[in-house]
DNA sequence: CCACATAATTCTGTTTCCTTTCTTTCCCGT
DNA sequence: ACGGGAAAGAAAGGAAACAGAATTATGTGG
């Protein structure tokens, strides 16, 4: 009970409602109340109590479910509801075996097409990124790395795989949020961002795709074994 | 006038209804209406309407309409409506590229992780595939076209690959289907096809992905200079 | 004390109605 | 005659109502 109180404050809806349909201010909240594990894997989402918490009616929440369904942040049982969905250890290897192939072809593709204002943004990126180890606020550290990697693709100038990557992202956005919480691999994502960094600089394509492969795989190996660990506990 | 009704027939939903929710029929019946191209690009789809057409009230349009939404097969005008949503030769550029590398990854893994059962399958899938550009029907090709690649990416074992997979060929399905039209390319089509089915039969991973790759980028290369001298015309 | 069946409640699926926003058309002024 | 603005109409956005299925609770029999 309290503790549904409390999620209606968290779960407000943010900015500018204002010409904004509903249903896309709610999906963002459900979204961003997912993400961050404030609705739970297994968590029940029930029409009327979304709508209440959200101060709206069924429609614009149904709406939202469905999408959230596509994005495969939610999972629809016909007849009885929706839920928020986990992800088994084969889920997240499926999502990171396409995110490699994705990532790779980004990197690649930005190789070829970054412009010099991008570089520099890129460079921008890439110094936030080191910055915000230093610090060492994860969700801050998530959030900046996502941001490098949002700018190698906006480079690759290719919009549709810019939307199945950042779909992507969010799809294993909650665990590789418990993975930043270690700083044992700052040092190592680090060098490994500066590799991608430097090859798209150079307009070695090759190189490129070989670093961010590279990359997500040392990733994957490392989020796996946390996960592997964190289950025998 | 005349036209709303034939669609009306045309738009039938199809097989079992029952124990199916409303909004999945209408998800399906719409987008293969789209798909086929009984709905044009850049046709207004008005919900009343298309209740009317499938005898349904307009909630489960709605619902439908969101999920095409982000499936891309249609465009959100804020408060104005959805109209069919077409793509431009840089659109489907993109398509192909993303297309392209996770059809490598597809077959890659296939040759990885292909079973006994799923190669027979296959070869089925080839089979019939050849057979059927005997016969030519440019609607059955595709299809079967659709299921070959189904067949690989069934094989690959990752759920997530072929959903996105799927979505792309679905993306591009219209345009695709045009192509298949013309049967000057259909030899090349059983030799690539051949091609990566042998490589994944092997077992040889780099030779299925060179394969995979070669395939998209010929079929890329094809559709491009249909269109682009479609458009001359 | 547990298992099974039945009833009550809750929640989804769908329809219907009201409100808001956009679009189009028509009229008035220049 | 042409352009701008206001009003009417149409269509989407949102809320509430209704029906049916699913889950949970309750009670009875073993």
């Amino acid at each position: 009970m309290g503790q549904d109180n409390n999620l209606t404050v968290e779960m407000s809806m943010t900015g500018d409602q204002q010409s904004m349909p509903l249903r896309d201010a709610v999906f963002v909240s459900l979204r961003k109340a997912i993400l961050t594990g404030k609705l739970k894997p297994g968590e029940r989402l029930t029409e009327v109590k979304l709508g209440k918490m959200l101060g709206t009616s069924r429609t614009p929440i149904r709406e939202a479910i469905r999408m959230l369904e596509l994005e495969g942040l939610v999972a629809i049982v016909p007849g009885s509801g929706a839920k928020v969905s986990g992800m088994t250890l084969e889920d997240l290897q499926e999502v990171m075996e396409v995110r490699s192939a994705l990532e790779q072809l980004s990197a690649g593709l930005a190789s070829e097409r970054i412009t010099q204002e991008e570089k520099t943004g890129l460079r921008d990126a890439l110094n936030a990124f080191i910055k915000s180890t230093r610090i060492g606020d994860s969700m801050e550290i998530a959030e900046v790395d996502g941001k490098f990697h949002d700018a190698i693709v906006k480079a690759a100038k290719n919009e549709k795989l810019r939307t199945i990557l950042n779909g992507l992202a969010d799809n294993i956005y909650r665990y590789r949020y418990e993975c930043l919480r270690d700083d044992e691999r700052y040092e190592h994502l680090i060098t490994e961002h500066k590799e991608i960094y430097k090859a798209i600089l150079a307009g070695d394509r090759e190189c490129a795709e070989k670093a961010a492969r590279n990359h997500i795989a040392l990733q994957w190996e490392f989020m796996r074994g946390k996960i592997l660990e964190e289950k025998e506990q």
